[in-house]
DNA sequence: TTGTATGCGTTATCAA
DNA sequence: TTGATAACGCATACAA
């Protein structure tokens, strides 16, 4: 029943024109007259025709196609992309699309092939990374992308050294903020809840940013406030059940992620302890979620909207051989009620 | 600096054979000797050789790439796309991947030829709809896409006419079921926040199964508890105050999706009522934030693992001309603090 | 089992 | 401003 698909002979039969004008007409060329322009659009409507992309694409030089390729960063089969990333894909998906992008997205394949298909298969121009996870684990596929002169774009992960182009938040700074404000509404033992090795440069930052601050304040650095942990919620939980088993005194924690935070409140709640008249509790990303848990999550906001511009401006000046600049944007802190204080007088300051 | 990509004819001069037996043997097919096929892998590995997609697919009838179509149900800007679609997403780009299609994303445009672009531009094969807002919106594109032969399926909209396919959680049941629960732990003045309208098919049905529950248990059904709403925050917080501000008694709310549940508990916290002594709340979802919300919220999960599996099974059958069979997956009361366990008191001011 | 020849529907390069 | 013609890189019918 499926009917033939018209092609562009067909719109020159019957425009009357040559297959060349109708794809000239069609690419909105300005080496069509205004008449024969009109006698092709009319004839597309009427036959319903629409440009075959995968001939189009296999002609011409771009593809106006980016691939986003996912880490499945959290473990658990239940939701195997981090929710930080759905705005960000939000963001992604409506500046591509502005910008007359196709976006092709895929999960993490365990295979070798993983990534290597993408650009150099001509699925897509470039490819956005989006993950957490140690990236060391690409290095591999890094270099591969390089040699084949495809473009690509991280996300989050400064100073990678094979990167061309890196995007992602201030996160020293985002850390700094975030235990500066702990130590404004009067805290001192503060717990860093997060990962601080130089594998996970993201978290790192952050966890120096938090070093600056309390080196600042005159507060020394003690390294039993140190705990390692991902990003879940899980990991929060016991990252906190840890302190208290070990009976380190702490009246504050700052966690690397917002999850992390989820887990660690969770944790405080179930230990008896108020948040945040005990300990109070910053966290990282500003989730949706963020200002409908209780208490509400003070925490550091980043701009996806802005990074999705970034990402793809970035990639389209690469893929264009322009030149890039590595960016980091300016996170927020975000004040809610699970730091105490007031949050008005805070916010004013 | 960019190499020139190697093309099958280079692997063929490379292997000592011809283009033919090169595409033969990348396609694993059969009719090529085991010699000939290591030869070319050997060659094909040697020079970083990738099939270039574009010929293939302007060349063969399929082209193994699903698009996805998401409505942006979010009027605010901050989170176009609703979070209950992050795990499904998840799930659909897991078994796409393992089915060995690509998948293509892209948010509702407002363009005239927003979708028409997608199948029949050969972009996909067929299209995946989510989002809840009003499909009377689409009739025109599901009548395009109709007429001109493109599969396209559904999720959760039963009852489109012009569907040939549609996936979705039995809605009616699960409203039920959480009117069921309610009903069980000792509520009658049960409200209901969500669309009740036949535009909105999937709330509808939550609507009915929360009708047929009451009557079977007696219990009169009442319209001053139905509270029209869409599906975010806001929307459930307008829709208790609303309740409250006309001095309507009510012990329970049943929420047509967790962000309204979530808003609704907000609005009862800043009125004074404790959840679950003073109100049960019933969400549907299941979001991944449920279990971290104080009071943790009872509510009624889909199964979107099983739902992408469902979409893409039953769009690969539309692809293929086979048979296909709506479905409606069961969904699951996940019981939590929001209810109580006891008979509170009623609300009334 | 292999190879030859052809075509998929465009865009790009010419010359008119 | 237009049109004929040649790629683009692969898959397939057919011949060997």
């Amino acid at each position: 029943m499926k009917q033939q698909r018209p092609t562009s002979l067909d719109i020159a039969a019957l425009a009357g024109v040559s297959q060349t004008t109708v794809s000239r007409a069609l690419a909105q060329s300005p080496l069509v007259s205004e008449d024969a322009k009109r006698r092709v659009l009319e004839a597309a409507r009427a036959l319903r025709y629409k440009v075959d992309v995968n001939a189009r694409k296999l002609r011409s030089k771009k593809i106006h196609t980016l691939a986003v390729l996912i880490s499945e960063d959290l473990d658990n089969s239940e939701n195997p992309i981090n929710p930080f990333f759905l705005p960000l894909i939000g963001s992604i998906l409506k500046y591509a699309g502005q910008q007359g992008y196709d976006v092709l997205i895929s999960l993490q394949q365990k295979s070798d092939e993983w990534g290597t298909d993408y650009g150099f298969s001509r699925r897509a121009d470039g490819i956005i990374f989006l993950g957490c996870k140690d990236f060391q684990v690409y290095t591999h596929l890094f270099e591969y992308l390089n040699e084949v002169g495809d473009p690509w774009v991280v996300w989050g992960v400064n100073r990678l050294d094979c990167a061309r182009l890196v995007i992602g938040s201030d996160n020293e700074a985002g850390g700094y903020m975030a235990t500066r404000h702990l130590l404004d509404v009067g805290r001192r033992r503060i717990a860093f809840v997060g990962k601080h090795q130089p594998e996970h440069p993201e978290f790192r930052d952050r966890y120096r940013g938090y070093c600056r601050a309390l080196t600042e304040a005159g507060v020394p650095i003690d390294d039993a406030l140190r705990v390692d942990a991902f990003l879940a919620r899980e990991d929060g939980v016991a990252g906190v059940d840890r302190l208290l088993d070990n009976n380190i005194p702490f009246d504050a924690v700052f966690c690397a992620t917002d999850l992390l935070a989820m887990g660690a409140m969770q944790a405080l709640h179930r230990r008896g302890l108020h948040v945040p008249n005990d300990v109070s509790v910053v966290g990282f990303d500003d989730l949706w979620v963020c200002s409908s848990l209780s208490p509400a999550l003070t925490t550091i906001r980043q701009d996806t909207e802005a990074a999705a511009r970034a990402l793809i401006d970035g990639l389209s000046a690469l893929i264009d051989d322009e030149p890039v600049l590595d960016t980091q944007m300016a996170p927020k802190l975000v004040i809610r009620e699970s730091c105490g204080g007031l949050p008005g007088l805070m916010a004013a300051q």
